[in-house]
This record gives structure tokens, sequence and C-alpha cells, in this order.
DNA sequence: TACGTGCACAACGTGAGGTTGTGGCGTACC
DNA sequence: GGTACGCCACAACCTCACGTTGTGCACGTA
């Protein structure tokens, strides 16, 4: 394909040879090879040189995306200069939808979506450089920021209570989380250890819940599988994350409120990181335009250990 | 990037060598050579298969990506079944705009917009199927449609007189088309017996007009510059083209009027082209979405040939 | 007609990339 | 904790794809 759009730019098979460092004749066996793959003339030869034919306009355009795309795909890894790489906890979760987002508000800047395991391999990550930033809940006990990375709170998201058509809250509107301690909340796979499980740790003490983690985690299908039939199960689900339920399955969302929990994302990013658009991601989400109203405003609950991303809250 | 998308795909190299139809030490090769091309692991080795670095991660859409473009790239050039393939006069002209529109209201179309030298190549292409369309003049004596092609009027382009800052009618708001008979008119560069030759030779004879076609065509910016500088010479242009000049250099458009002359472009394709996107194009070229008045209309001009082609109008 | 220009064909050599065979390492299982 | 298994890496070998040089042919031009 290179040598397909050299020709093409240069007119002459001896001249894109010479572009390209070999010899006339190995451009001359390039494009047989390729017009023999593809089953069409590219270039009609003239006593002056190439010109494309109809098919080899037609597939110049589509070689340059192809060239475009390979040099990317190499400047995507290659250290320096690259494009900016964030770490989300999960392709269907809110801080993916930020991203999204923020790609959506800011085109032009490269951006690589990636999945560490959990907070101690981002931290790594970001402190060695291999990813610039990670959204994730920060500041529970045991999962402590390193000194050299930053965090600033991004997004508070809503958690919203997911259950069943049978389920006795299936149509209530909203539900206070104190409400919930006469209910089965399950939520297998979650982690010990992990920020989820701090998260909802802290979440259960605060109204009295209790939260079963029981049984292994057969992905998200499964357990939508058994939620949308069962009469007293129910488990948690941010506000943005996306279901992968064909058609819903009548599987209801139920706000919580009074208060309302939030699950705190902040954006971390190491002091030193001086990628361009870092500083772009930076305003774009911790400008206030996803709201996060802290634990102590009126009508909202975070953990108290979240408190210290928050906007105004000086670390140490 | 075949091979690395596989494994990521498959977790395994052993599965991935299995669908590539290859051996595992094939792959395991093919995998050593990239990281060691990009400078750094794709993958980490575990017993149970290989997982994807943070690298690898973000290498991995854009990998997807270029393997996209290459069956696109392909896909292309493929007989039967490949994208929509339009001619059009230039890539800076109307025809080239009104496809840019058509893409966009229809971006799920495939479309190849490709460049052929005349209307005895395009029709040639479209009769043989090389292309699908071409957007043109048609009905000039001397460049009759065959019969087994098909025409359907798409846009009569206003015509507009370009001039530079100095000219005598910079500041006119619109001119009368006769009153240019009393002005030189420079069109370097049209070629006796194509469309365009015969457009202005009917556009001439209607009004009285002397157009100097002398000099040989040394492209656009030298002609845009001489225009620029001059005080006697203006040319013709049509509404929708795209001058390359860099910050329009003092160049000025001025309307025609009473009559308004348009330059007939009619969509060309084969009566028994089953191309499903080829219905949708003439649907939207077609649909009296450009304006088209025709010759006999109050206040626009066309030529008498080109009257065969204007909606109601049958041919034979 | 002679010459210059530009692509194609032929013969040839080298190395990229495939194969088979084998070894090391981590995991799981008894 | 020994052992068996699964999976990837290394080594040796082979082959053919692809580059090279040399030459021929077609076309346009002086």
């Amino acid at each position: 394909m290179r040598t397909f759009v050299a020709i093409a730019g240069a007119g002459r098979f001896g001249d894109a040879a010479a572009e390209l460092s070999i010899t006339q004749q190995a451009v001359s066996k390039r494009v047989a090879a390729m017009e023999k793959d593809l089953g069409v003339r590219l270039f009609t030869r003239t006593a002056r040189g190439a010109e494309l034919t109809v098919d080899g306009q037609a597939l110049l355009p589509h070689a340059r995306d192809l060239l475009r795309a390979e040099a990317r795909a190499v400047a995507s890894v290659r250290p320096g200069r690259r494009a900016l790489r964030v770490d989300v906890i999960g392709r269907r979760l809110a801080p993916a939808g930020l991203l999204r987002d923020f790609h959506r508000a800011h085109p032009e800047v490269e951006l690589d979506v990636v999945t560490l395991f959990d907070a101690g391999a981002a931290f790594d990550a970001i402190r060695s450089g291999t990813v610039d930033a990670s959204i994730r809940a920060v500041g529970a006990p045991g999962g402590q920021l390193p000194d050299d990375l930053a965090a600033a709170r991004a997004y508070d998201e809503p958690i919203q209570l997911l259950a069943g058509p049978y389920h006795a809250l299936a149509d209530a509107g909203a539900v206070a989380p104190a409400e919930l301690a006469r209910h089965r909340i399950w939520m297998p796979g979650i982690v010990p250890g992990t920020e989820w499980a701090a998260y909802y740790d802290a979440l259960a003490a605060a109204f009295g819940l209790t939260i079963e983690v029981t049984g292994s985690d057969f992905g998200a299908e499964p357990l939508l599988d058994t939620l949308a039939a069962s009469r007293s199960l129910a488990t948690f689900v941010g506000e943005r994350t996306i279901l992968s339920w064909p058609d819903g399955g009548g599987l209801r969302r139920i706000a919580l409120r009074d208060p309302a929990p939030g699950y705190p994302h902040s954006l971390v990013w190491h002091r030193d990181n001086p990628h361009p658009a870092l500083a772009a991601l930076r305003d774009h989400l911790c400008a206030g335009r996803y709201g996060h109203s802290g634990p102590g405003a009126p009508g909202a609950w975070t953990p108290d250990w979240a408190r210290l991303q928050e906007p105004g809250v000086k670390r140490r």
C-alpha cells in the first residue's frame, strides 16, 4: 500500500522506487503482485509514467486511510509523545462514559482507554508513566494514594437499585437507603480489598444494610438473569452503567433518595506528567460539569474517606 | 496485526495459531518480532495463556481499525458488491460538493469518488460497470448520451464572475450576462470538444460574449494570481467551486442576473445497474433538493441542449 | 531512424518467516 | 510436595517471497 501511494504521488514507478529506497524493478513487482492479488489493474502504463486507473483512484483514499491507521497504531505504543492513555475500571461503567464525553468535546485529542486490574496496578502504571491517568474512587482504607500522584473528584455517580419486575420495590419511584435494610442486596463478584468493596462496606455500615457477596462472579448476564426472575434479590448499579441486557428484560432502575448515595469517581494523575492533553482532560472532568456534592451536602452521601479529593480540600 | 488481534481475542497463542492456520511457534515468532519492532511488550505470558499489557490494550483498537481499513481498501476494488463509485469532473467543483452532501446525509453508504478524463471515458466506464454514475453536463453536441445510459438533472449551478479588486465590475453587486460583451472573459485550459467548451460556447453565443481560451493551463493558482492583479480580466466560476486561494486575495465573486446562467449538472447512470446505493444517490440528487429551473424559467438560462435531462422531459 | 525514457521479464541470492522438535516454567491436582 | 499438564520460547532447518542486477520492449521525440 505504501508503494501504491508513493507511485500515485510520484506518477512514475522509478521516482517512487527512489522515494522508497528500492529499485524500479522491485516497485514493478510489488505492483504486479498487488494487481494480481486484487484482481484489477491499478495503473495504466504510459510512455511518460504510470497513471491511476479507475480502480486505482477508488483505492487511493482507502490506501491513505490504511497508512494513517498504521501510523496511529504505531504511535499508540511509542514511548514519548504518545496519545493520552487513561485507565478506567470497566468499559461499560461511568468512567468510560466520561471519556466518551471528553472525546466528543475534544475530538482532536488522541485518546487510548485501558483497563487495569486494580488500584495498585493503576497507581504503579501512572507512576511509571505507562498510563497518564486513571478514573476511580480513591482514598479507601488500604488503597492510599502515593504522594507523587494527585487526584481530583470528577463525578459522584448516583447509585441506583436494580430489581426485576416481581421485586417488592419494583414499582417504587424511589427508595431510601435505610429502607433497604429489610431487603436482600446481592452483589456477587465484588473482590475484597478493592475500592468497590470499600465503598459498599461503607454504604452498608452507614445505613445498616447487609450486602451478600457470596457466589462466584459468572459475569453480568447470569446476574441480570437471576435478578429478572427473583422476588427478593436486588443489586446496586451506577446511574451511567451500561447493562448488557438485550431488551431490558423487565429490569428496572430505582433511584435512591434521602440521602442519595454517590460513587466518588476521581481523576488520578502524576503531578509531574507534562502531557498537554492531560490538562484538557482535567479541565473537562473536574470543572463541575458532572455534579459532586460531597458527604456534607444535603440529600447526598459519599463515604468519609472520599472527601479528600473534593474541590477546595487540600491534602496534608 | 491480524495475529495480534487474534491472540487478544483468543487469549492463547495456540488458539490464535489454529484460527490463523499456522503453528503456535509461528505466532510466538510474530509476536516477538512485533514487540521488537515496536519496542514494547504486548502480552504478559501466564501459565493459562497470554494477557494484554497496557501497551497491548492501547494498541488493540488501533489494530482493529487497521484491519477494518484494510478490508475497506480491498472491498473498494472488489468486482461485485463494491462501494458506489461515482465520477466527478473535478474534486473542487460542484459535483464533488454534491457527493459530500450525499455522504453527510447517508453516512452508511460506502462511496468512492473518481475523476475520469472526459465524457466519453465516463460513458464507457459506466457502460462497462467500472463506475456506477457520473455527474456532468450531458446533451452537448458531439457528446450524446448512449441509449443504455440514463440521465437526470441534478443541479443547475449558478455561474458567477470572478474578478480581482481592481476590475471595473469589482464592486458590482450583480451583472447581466449581456453586459459582459464589453469585458474580457478569460478561461485558459478549456479543452475544445468537452462539455465545458460546449457550455461556454453556448453562453457566449447567447449573450454575444467573447471568451478568450488562449494560453496554456498552468493550473488554478497562476490564473487566480493573474486575475487578482488585473484591471480588465475576469473569469467564470461555479457558485460551489472551491478556489484554492489562501486568503481570497481580494478576489470577489459577482453574481449574474437577468438571466442567471446555470451550469447543468446531471447524474448519469446505467439503466441496468442494480446497485442499491445508486437509487439513494439518485433520490438525493434529483429530488429537487438542488434547484434547477430550466431554460424557459424566468430569470434563469441554460443551453438548449441541456433540456433533455430535466424532470418531465422524456427522451425520444 | 536513432535515441531517451520508463516499465516488464529473467536469473539469481538472501533472509524473513514458516515448520518440527524440545525445553522451561507456572499452575493444578492428587 | 511430587507430578502431570498446558502453554510459550528457543533452536535447527527449510523454502519461497522479495529484493537485486541485467536486459528487453514499447512508446514518444528529436
